[in-house]
RNA sequence: CGGGGCGUAGCGCAGCUUGGCUAGCGCGCUUGGUUCGGGACCAAGAGGUCGCGGGUUCAAAUCCCGCCGCCCCGACCA
C-alpha cells in the first residue's frame, strides 16, 4: 500500500510522510494527523489528546475487565516514595537509580517578584517519584500481610509514573507514562509462578484478540531482566519497520521484595515465611505498537474492538431541501447503528468538503464511513466504505480505493456492519502475521545473522544462542540486535525447534531465541 | 552528558550573510457570498513581547556576549 505523497509536503495538516520515505516521520506525521498526542512544553512530556485517549480509555477497559475476571481488584498507592524505602531492594533501587525525578522541596517563595524554590522548605528526606511501586506497596503490604489466609493478594493499579529517560518517543518513551501496574503476593513460589504465566496469557490475549497485535511470548534474558526480578516473562511484537517492540512484561519477583520490606506469614503449619511476589505491566506504549503494527500512509489505521468511533456518517447535499432529507436519513441511521451498541459519529459540519471529512476520518483511523447523499435516498441504499482492504499485488491505488468502496441496500447495509467490523479486526490480525512470517528467518551462522540484518527487510533472527550478558552486547555493537526474548516452547515454530549450536560461540544450546532491532 | 539543528502569528516557514520604509508568505481562524458524491473558490478581516537578558549603533528579527527551551543522532530504558 503505498499510496503517493501528494503535491503539498509531507507533515503540513494534510498529508503523510510515506512509510518508506522515513518511517519515524510517518510515526509522528500519523500522530498528529490523528490527532493522538502532540509534545508539551515539559521536555520528555507529551500531551495525550481526546483522540489518543479515548484509545487508551478501551484500552483500559479490555484490560481492566480481564484483570477482574482473574480475580484482581484494583486500589491506589502514593506518587510519591521515600527515598530510604525506594533503597531498599538493592538491585531494584540500581535499576531505577539513573532515571528518577526526586522532589527535595515543599514550598514556593516570591522573591523580588520572581517565585522561586524556597531554601528554608527543604524536606527532611527526599522523595522520589514513582519510577514503579514496587517498593512503596510492599512497604504497605506488610501491614495487610499476617497469614496464610491473607493470600493471595490480587492487587493491580492504574496510575503514572515518571522515569527521566534521556531520548523521548511520543507513547514509545516519555519521561512521564500511563500504565497498570500488577502486584501480587502469594503463598508458594508455585502459585506465583502460575500467576506471572497467567497474566502474560492475558497481555497475549488483549494484544492478538483486541489490539490484533500478533505477539511472541518468552522470557527475557538476564541483561533485560526487571531490576529486582528472578524472571521476567514478556510478549514482543514485530513493527512494520521489522523492529520488536516489548508490549508488556510480567515479572516473577520470588521473596526479593517480601524479603527487603520483611513481609512474611504465618503458614498452615504455623510457621513464618517469606511471601512470593509477582508484578506485571502494560502501558501507553500500546498505543504506539497498535499505530506500528496497523496504520498506512494515509494514516491511521484502529482495530475496531479498539475504535473510538466505529461508524462516521457524512451527508452529502447541494441545498436546503436535499440537506434537510439527507440529515433525516442519517439521523435514522444513527438511530439504529446506536441500537446496536456501536460507537456512531455523524460529521455534519458545515462550509467543508466531503471529501475533505473523507480523508480527516481516514486519517483518525475509523474503521467504516457510510456516505449519505441524494442518490442513495433515491436508490434506497447506502454508501458503506472500508478504511482498510487486504492488498492485492500489483493493485493500482485506484482499484484498491474502488474495492473499499460498496453501495448496498440501505437495511442490509445497518445489519452488515457488524460483521463487517469483526472481519476487519480478523484481516488485520491476519495482515500482521502474514507480515511477522514473511519478516523472520530461521538462521544458523554468523554470516547468515550479519547478511540478513545488513537487509533493510531484517526482522526477527530465530539462532541458537548460548552466549553470555558480555556477548549479547557484543552483538548489540556489532548488529545493533539484541535478544529479544527466550520464546516459551508453544511459541516456536515447528522450522525452529530443537537443539543446537550457539551462533557466536558455536556451544551446544537447547533452543533458538529471537534476536532483532528493538525500540 | 557528547554531536547536530531549531526558536519570527495557532501550525509550517521566509527574512538574518551585507543592520534602515509600516516584519512577510502558505495553511488555519472570523464574516459574507457562491460551492458540496475524494482535500472548493472569491472578497473582506482578526491575529506578532521576532525565545529571554544584556551590549554595540542614530537605528537590531538581523551584529556581539550570556542564558533558557525544544527537536534529531548516540550512551540508559516500558
Amino acid at each position: 500500500m503505498s499510496q503517493q505523497p501528494t503535491a503539498k509536503t509531507a507533515s503540513t495538516e494534510t498529508s503523510v510522510t510515506p512509510r518508506a520515505t522515513d518511517y519515524a516521520q510517518w510515526y509522528l506525521d500519523v500522530i498528529k494527523r490523528a490527532d493522538l498526542a502532540e509534545h508539551s512544553s515539559v521536555r520528555g512530556c507529551m500531551v495525550i489528546k481526546p483522540h489518543g485517549y479515548a484509545i487508551w480509555e478501551k484500552m483500559q477497559r479490555e484490560l481492566d475487565d480481564r484483570f477482574k475476571a482473574t480475580g484482581h481488584v484494583n486500589a491506589y498507592f502514593p506518587l510519591f516514595i521515600p527515598l530510604s524505602l525506594l533503597a531498599k531492594e538493592e538491585q531494584h533501587a540500581a535499576g531505577f537509580a539513573k532515571e528518577c525525578a526526586v522532589v527535595t522541596h515543599h514550598r514556593l517563595k516570591s522573591i523580588d517578584g520572581k517565585v522561586v524554590v524556597d531554601p528554608e522548605s527543604k524536606l527532611e528526606e527526599p522523595l522520589v517519584i514513582r519510577p514503579t511501586s514496587e517498593t512503596i506497596i510492599w512497604d504497605t503490604y506488610k501491614g495487610w500481610i499476617q497469614s496464610y489466609r491473607d493470600l493471595p493478594l490480587l492487587i493491580n493499579q492504574w496510575a503514572n509514573v515518571v522515569r527521566w529517560e534521556m531520548r523521548t518517543r511520543l507513547f514509545l518513551r516519555t519521561a512521564e507514562f500511563l500504565w497498570q501496574e500488577g502486584h501480587t503476593a502469594h503463598a508458594t513460589e508455585k502459585e506465583a509462578l502460575e500467576e506471572t504465566y497467567r497474566i502474560l496469557d492475558v497481555y497475549a490475549d488483549f494484544a492478538e484478540n483486541v489490539a490484533a497485535v500478533p505477539v511472541i511470548k518468552g522470557h527475557k534474558t538476564s541483561g533485560e531482566r526487571f531490576a529486582g526480578a528472578l524472571d521476567t516473562l514478556c510478549i514482543e511484537g514485530m513493527m512494520q519497520d521489522g523492529k520488536a517492540l516489548q508490549m508488556g512484561t510480567s515479572h516473577y519477583l520470588g521473596q526479593n521484595f517480601a524479603k527487603s520490606s520483611d513481609v512474611m506469614f504465618l503458614n498452615k503449619d504455623g510457621q513464618r515465611e517469606y511471601v512470593y511476589a509477582t508484578s506485571w505491566g502494560v502501558s501507553t506504549r500500546l498505543v504506539g505498537a497498535l499505530i506500528m503494527t496497523h496504520s498506512d500512509d494515509n494514516g491511521l489505521v484502529l482495530p475496531p474492538k479498539l475504535a473510538p468511533i466505529h461508524v462516521v456518517i457524512v451527508p452529502i447535499f447541494k441545498n436546503d431541501a436535499e440537506k434537510a432529507k439527507v440529515l433525516e436519513e442519517a439521523g435514522k441511521v444513527v438511530a439504529e447503528l446506536k441500537a446496536q451498541g456501536l460507537a456512531v459519529k455523524l460529521d455534519d459540519r458545515e462550509g467543508m468538503m466531503p471529501g475533505a471529512k473523507y480523508y480527516e476520518w481516514e486519517a483518525k483511523g475509523v474503521p467504516v464511513r457510510i456516505e449519505i447523499g441524494p442518490k442513495d435516498l433515491e436508490k434506497g441504499s447506502l454508501c458503506v466504505v472500508r478504511r482498510f482492504v487486504l492488498e492485492v499485488p500489483g493493485e493500482t491505488e485506484q482499484d484498491q480505493r474502488k474495492r473499499k468502496k460498496s453501495f448496498v441496500p440501505r437495511n442490509e447495509a445497518i445489519a452488515g456492519i457488524k460483521p463487517l467490523l469483526d472481519t476487519m479486526q480478523r484481516e488485520l490480525l491476519e495482515r500482521a502475521r502474514a507480515f511477522r512470517t514473511k519478516r523472520s528467518a530461521v538462521i544458523n551462522t554468523l554470516a547468515e545473522f550479519e547478511s540478513y540484518f545488513a537487509n533493510k527487510d531484517a526482522g526477527f533472527a530465530w539462532v541458537h544462542w548460548a552466549g553470555t550478558h558480555e556477548q549479547e552486547d557484543e552483538m548489540a555493537k556489532r548488529f545493533e540486535t539484541t535478544v529479544r526474548c527466550i520464546p516459551l516452547p508453544d511459541q516456536i515454530p515447528a522450522e525452529a525447534k530443537g537443539t543446537g549450536t550457539c551462533i557466536l560461540t558455536g556451544q551446544p544450546s537447547q533452543q533458538r531465541v529471537i534476536m532483532a532491532r528493538a525500540y
